[in-house]
RNA sequence: GGUGUCGUAGCUCAGUCGGUAGAGCAAUGGACUGAAAAUCCAUGUGUCACUGGUUCAAAUCCAGUCGACACCA
C-alpha cells in the first residue's frame, strides 16, 4: 500500500462554490485547508476577495489566508517554498490535507514545482519597464532576440510581462532563460489527487452576478475607498477593486463599475477554466456532488477502512 | 383615432447610387514557470419586424400588418 500522505487539490472557477466544498470535505476528513488563492493571501483585502468568513475560518483551520500585507512582494515560487516548508508538520497529524483555490500557477508550483530562477530585482524591473514605455515593445523583443533567440521563438512576443520576465532572468543570470527552463516536474514525497468543480456556464455566471451584488451590499465600496491611495500596488490590481477605483476617479458611473466587475469576473472564471481543463489529472464534479466527491477520495485514503 | 419617426448581431448602432451586411461592447476559444483575480492572442455571432408587390436582383423602393416612441386630437 502506498503510505505517502495525500494532498487533495480542489480547483475551479471563481464563485463556483470551492470554499464550501473544501470546508465540507476537510470536516469529513478531520483535516486542515491550505488556500491557493493569490488574493486571499492579503490580510487587508476581505470583501472583494470572497475570503472565508470568521465562522468558516472557525470551522476548519486555514493556512495561507491573510498571511501577507498588500505591501509585500510575493510570487508563485515563494508560495511553493512556504507551502513545502509547512506541509511535513501538517502531515504528521493528518494523512491528507486539502488545498483549495483558483490560482492555477500557484497550484502547479506546489504540485509540479517551478524552476530555480532568481527573484526579480526592483531596479532591473523598473529599468526594463522604462524601456517598454519609452521605446515600445519592439525594443524588448529585440533585446530578447539578442539574449535568448531560442526563447524569442517560443514565447508570446506580444506579451510584455513574458518579455520582461525572460529578460530579467537572462540579464541577472547572464544565461538564456530557455537554458534554465527545465520543463519537468519535481519529485514530491506526497501524492496529489485533484478535483475540479464546475457548473453549467449560465449557472456559474448567475452566481458571479449574485455574488458581486452581495459584495456591494456588504460594503465593498467602503473597503475599496480605504485603498485608493494604494491602488498602484499589484495586490490591488484585482477584479472588484480596480473597477471601483475607476469609479472613484470619476471615469465611470457606479452602476457601470459594478457591471464591469461582473464582466471581468466572468472573464477571469473563463481563464481559470482554460487553465484547469487542460490538466489531465483533474477529475470534474459539480459542487453539490458531495457524496460522489467523498467517495472519490475514499478510494485514495485508507482503502481497507473506507467501506462501511 | 390621425400624422410623423423608427424596427438590422445578445446590447448600442452604421449600412452610400438597389447587387443578401459591419463597427464598438458583450460573448466564445486559446496561451501561460517569481506580477497570475495579472498579462497576452484569436474568432464569429444575422428569418435585416412580418406579409405581399416592383425588379435580373430589395436591409435599401412601394403597399399593408404588427410593435416602439413622439406629436396632434
Amino acid at each position: 500500500m502506498d503510505a505517502k500522505p495525500l494532498l487533495i487539490v480542489i480547483a475551479g472557477p471563481t464563485a463556483v462554490g470551492k470554499t464550501a466544498a473544501a470546508i465540507a470535505l476537510a470536516r469529513a476528513l478531520g483535516t486542515v485547508i491550505l488556500s491557493a488563492d493569490s488574493r486571499q493571501f492579503y490580510a487587508e483585502l476581505n470583501i472583494g476577495t470572497a475570503k472565508p468568513d470568521a465562522a468558516q475560518l472557525g470551522e476548519v483551520l486555514h493556512y495561507f489566508v491573510g498571511q501577507l500585507s498588500v505591501h509585500d512582494y510575493y510570487s508563485a515560487a515563494r508560495y511553493e517554498e512556504d507551502f513545502l516548508h509547512l506541509l511535513p508538520s501538517l502531515f504528521e497529524k493528518h494523512p491528507a490535507v486539502v488545498m483549495v483555490g483558483g490560482s492555477g500557477l500557484y497550484i502547479d508550483a506546489v504540485c509540479r514545482g517551478i524552476d530555480d530562477f532568481p527573484d526579480p530585482t526592483p531596479e532591473l524591473r523598473s529599468y526594463l519597464k522604462g524601456i517598454h514605455t519609452d521605446e515600445g515593445i519592439g525594443k524588448l523583443q529585440e533585446l530578447l532576440r539578442q539574449h535568448d533567440p531560442v526563447h524569442a521563438q517560443a514565447i508570446d512576443m506580444a506579451n510584455p510581462k513574458r518579455l520582461l520576465r525572460a529578460l530579467e532572468v537572462c540579464m541577472t543570470t547572464g544565461r538564456p532563460y530557455s537554458e534554465q527552463r527545465m520543463n519537468q516536474s519535481k519529485a514530491r514525497d506526497f501524492r496529489v489527487v485533484k478535483i475540479g468543480l464546475n457548473l453549467p456556464r449560465a449557472e456559474l455566471f448567475a452566481r458571479i452576478g449574485g455574488r458581486v451584488d452581495k459584495m456591494m451590499a456588504a460594503g465593498l465600496l467602503e473597503e475599496v475607498k480605504q485603498f485608493f491611495p494604494l491602488r498602484h500596488l499589484n495586490a490591488l490590481n484585482t477584479v472588484g477593486y480596480k473597477e471601483l477605483f475607476a469609479y472613484l476617479d470619476g471615469e465611470v458611473s457606479l452602476e457601470r463599475a459594478v457591471e464591469n466587475i461582473k464582466t471581468n469576473t466572468r472573464r477571469y472564471a473563463k481563464r481559470q477554466l482554460t487553465w484547469f481543463t487542460r490538466d489531465p489529472e483533474m477529475k470534474w464534479f459539480e459542487p453539490h456532488q458531495e457524496a460522489e466527491i467523498l467517495e472519490h477520495f475514499a478510494h485514495c485514503l485508507n482503502p481497507p477502512r473506507s467501506r462501511l
